[in-house]
Formats: C-alpha cells, sequence, structure tokens
DNA sequence: AAAATAGTTTGGAATCGTTCTAAACTATTG
DNA sequence: CAATAGTTTAGAACGATTCCAAACTATTTT
C-alpha cells in the first residue's frame, strides 16, 4: 500500500527535488501523500495542518504548495476563477468539475481521449493538455 | 462580414437576453463584438474603453461581462489563477494557452476531438467540456 | 561540534482581481 | 410625464495570494 514508504520515502522525494526537508515541508508531505490522491487549496491545506497540530504560516503553505508544484510532487489544476487546486495525483489524467459544489473528481486516462490535436504554433511546444468536464446538477 | 450589422443588430441581442440597451452596454458591446473574436479580462475591456472615451466603472464593466455570459453573448475562459477572459466566440471551440504570454489562441470545434467521454456521475450532466492545450517556448 | 552559510519560515502588511453597497441615475411603462 | 423597475457608480470591502525583512534552522565548513 501507499502508507508506510512514507517518512523515509518523503525525506528522499523532497531531497530529489533539492528542497530541504524540513519540520513543514515534511509535515504538510504527510498530510498531502500518505492517503488517497485528492485535490485541495491553499486553505483547505493550511487548516488540515492546524488540525492535526503542524503549525505553519500560510505563507509556507503557498510556498510549499509551488516548491512541490515545480518538482512534479504536485500539479496545479486551475478550473475556478479566484482559486487554485492542488492535486496530488501527477500522473496524466483530467478532471470533472462539479460547478455546484467546486469539486474536482479524477478522470483516469484511459477513459478519455484528446484525438486530432492540432500542431502547436510556431516556436512553442505542447507542455499538457488539461480537459475539464463541467458538470452541473441534473434538474428534475 | 462581422462589422455592420452593429448597432441596431447588438441593441436586438441585448433586448433578446433581456438587457436595457443602455449607453455602457451598447459601448462595451461595440468594442466586444464589433471585431474579431478575442479574449480578453475585464481590466483589459475596461482600459479599452477608458481610452475610446467610454467612461464606465469597473463595477460596470464586471457586471456586463457577467451578463453577457449569462445570456449567451460571452463564454467565461479560466486557465490561470486569478484572473478570468471573457471569449467573444460562443462556438463550440477550444483553446491554446502560451504559458510565457498568458495569450489564448482558439483551437476550431474541427481541429481537435475528445473522445470516450466517460459517463457523467450520477445526477450530472455535462454542461461543457473545456480543453486547454498549455504550450511553452521552445527553449533552444 | 562550533561557526559560517545558505536556505527556510514567519506574521503582518500589501497587492490583486473581483464583488458589494447604497445612493444617484436612466430606460421603459402606463 | 410620472411612476417603477432596472442600471450605474465610487468607493469600501473581500478573499486569495504574494511580499517583506527579521528570526530561525538545516547543511557545510573548519
Amino acid at each position: 500500500m501507499t502508507k508506510q514508504r512514507s517518512y523515509s520515502g518523503l525525506i528522499a522525494r523532497l531531497k530529489a527535488g533539492g528542497l530541504r526537508p524540513t519540520r513543514q515541508r515534511l509535515a504538510l508531505a504527510r498530510l498531502l501523500f500518505e492517503r488517497e490522491d485528492r485535490h485541495l487549496t491553499a486553505e483547505q491545506l493550511h487548516s488540515e495542518a492546524l488540525e492535526a497540530d503542524v503549525r505553519v504560516s500560510v505563507a509556507t503553505v503557498y510556498n510549499t504548495l509551488h516548491q512541490f508544484t515545480k518538482v512534479g510532487l504536485l500539479r496545479e489544476v486551475v478550473v475556478e476563477p479566484g482559486r487554485s487546486y492542488f492535486d496530488t495525483n501527477v500522473d496524466d489524467h483530467h478532471h470533472f468539475y462539479f460547478e455546484s459544489t467546486g469539486d474536482l473528481q479524477d478522470i483516469p486516462s484511459d477513459q478519455l481521449h484528446v484525438t486530432e490535436l492540432p500542431e502547436p504554433p510556431g516556436g512553442t511546444r505542447i507542455s499538457r493538455v488539461d480537459v475539464v468536464v463541467r458538470v452541473q446538477d441534473l434538474e428534475t
């Protein structure tokens, strides 16, 4: 299971990204990676940290989320004006976005395909293709 | 062409949406629809309005953009944390997003297809499928 | 293992885009 | 043309995020 390669594994993952394994980063990493994949905002992670008696500042939460994203431990998902979600699943996949609740749900890459991708404009290369399937409640 | 069915056409389009053709709305509508399709932020539209000697408040620009979106004259595109783009092209299509500049470019719907869409989760229906092809500058 | 250093964290202020508010204004209706 | 219902406005307020300079801590050097 994904649970107990944790501590030492996390330290290694941070170091691999050139990030010192500080108390705060480790604690946040555990909250992020020692459970199922999730999509959460900085605000949410900060609350979880506080609840878990991990004392971190908001600034650090933001710093950490961005650093983790930069080294490929997280993926930033933008679907809503105003706030960013960070996805602990960095594999190739897409999302359902629930307009009524603001929640996200993964769509594994084998369940949706983008075909006939056009050539990227001159001088550029594709860095990622994001598909967001927006769903709304079925009005009865 | 798309140019001179303007004035009276715009008034009709506003009325069709239940919006009174006020000085501000008409002026903004002209800036938005009397040229090629474009993607712009509230901030940008506000500047353009001021440059064109159209006196409108930021609040009105926001109100108008949202009202136009609600009645289907515009489409909101979210690709960047922090700000929203409004797209004057409301036909089915997707986007290239230039990470270096923040610009958007349309991908006509016949140039990209999403296949094998999974069923929407129970109790929901798909309201839209957005594909964003993020491109970055080709480092040499 | 103490000192030097380089990277990290912090609270709080600052900023950004956006929304709210209540008063002034304007298009439409009768 | 008055009544009414919808619209605009400046400015305050807001929420998410970033910035700041000082305090702190992990790592490296000696």
